[in-house]
DNA sequence: GTAAGAAGTAAGTGATTACTCACTTTTTCA
DNA sequence: TGAAAAAGTGAGTAATCACTTACTTCTTAC
């Protein structure tokens, strides 16, 4: 991975995330990053593979948030920690969340699998506790978490941590 | 309100919910209304001109559902009620959802004050059953609102309904 | 040291973009 | 009825789009 390639990459991420990927051409990536038009489509041979580049990235940087959550034994400890995902993005990390979620509604390119491990465990979580009804009940976090994610990616609530106590206080927290 | 204006706003939110506002060129939005494309222009002046329409349509016919929740005298028919509000979309509605969820990633143009009235619903009803934090439950469903919203329009989950159970079940219904 | 390949550039390409303009057709109404 | 206004068209426009090509510079390894 060149110095140049590592530019036009993080340029792309700031402005599809800013901008949308659409709206966002390879003559801006490239000004941004400071390099020829050119070299994007050497590197990445066009705007979609710049895109999957990125893509790629991410899931490798994520791969160590599902492995925490499996070394858990507590189904309690599983539950709050998955409510707190959304709590712990980092302003770094700001950016790739916002495409992630931006892209959803761009069809074509989205991969829908991504939250999957998540869910599954939460499933045997909710189980051991007896809920009665345990697919139901992860998917209710689920949702809750993209909720989440939407109002802290677009930096609309100040009270989040309010937030987060009246969910734990839902779970017996 | 033209035939042709009608056409023309019925092809551009279709086109603009499914592939985005961005990846929609006017020449699209023309060809899938049976309209020559200057007069897209004519009637809405530019393309941002053609979304402000269709946005100020939607508001209208939004009005409607905001009252039919001030009518309600009793607390928790408010709550039942808001949390109801995402499986209540019709499909003919749904490429108007689409669009507004997917303009709140694109910065400029989303009007964020759109779901003010129904929180400020929320708060005094929490209130009155004696919740603690009125202001954060009211924040808490709004954020659940959302997330559900998002599946529903991405079509993910089959079993909404139970999803929908665990969440009443947390408010005691 | 040099040659081969990778990295990088600048100036293109045709297609598509949002939008305009000169013009014709239809509607409105005194 | 007739003339002004509104609705509608089709062929433009310059700018921008994703992408290519011919070329130069840098890196690497024997």
């Amino acid at each position: 991975m060149t110095e140049k390639q590592e530019k036009i990459l993080q340029a792309a991420l700031e402005l599809f995330a800013e901008q949308g990927f659409a709206a966002t051409s390879t003559n801006k990536v490239a000004k941004k990053a400071g390099v020829s038009e050119g070299l994007i489509f050497r590197h990445f041979t066009n705007k979609d593979g710049l895109l999957n580049s990125i893509l790629q990235q991410g899931h490798e940087k994520m791969a160590g948030l599902f492995h925490e959550l499996e070394s858990l034994n507590d189904p309690k400890d599983v539950i709050r920690k998955v409510i707190e995902i959304p709590f712990m993005i980092k302003d770094e990390e700001m950016p790739f969340w916002r495409l992630i979620y931006s892209l959803k509604w761009q069809a074509d390119v989205y991969d829908s699998t991504m939250s999957n491990p998540i869910k599954s465990t939460l499933i045997p979580a909710f189980s051991k506790l007896g809920y009665q009804n345990p697919e139901a009940e992860a998917q209710l976090i689920m949702v809750f978490i993209d909720g989440l994610a939407v109002e802290i990616l677009l930096r609309k609530s100040g009270n989040a941590q309010s937030i987060k106590s009246s969910m734990l206080s839902k779970y017996n927290f």
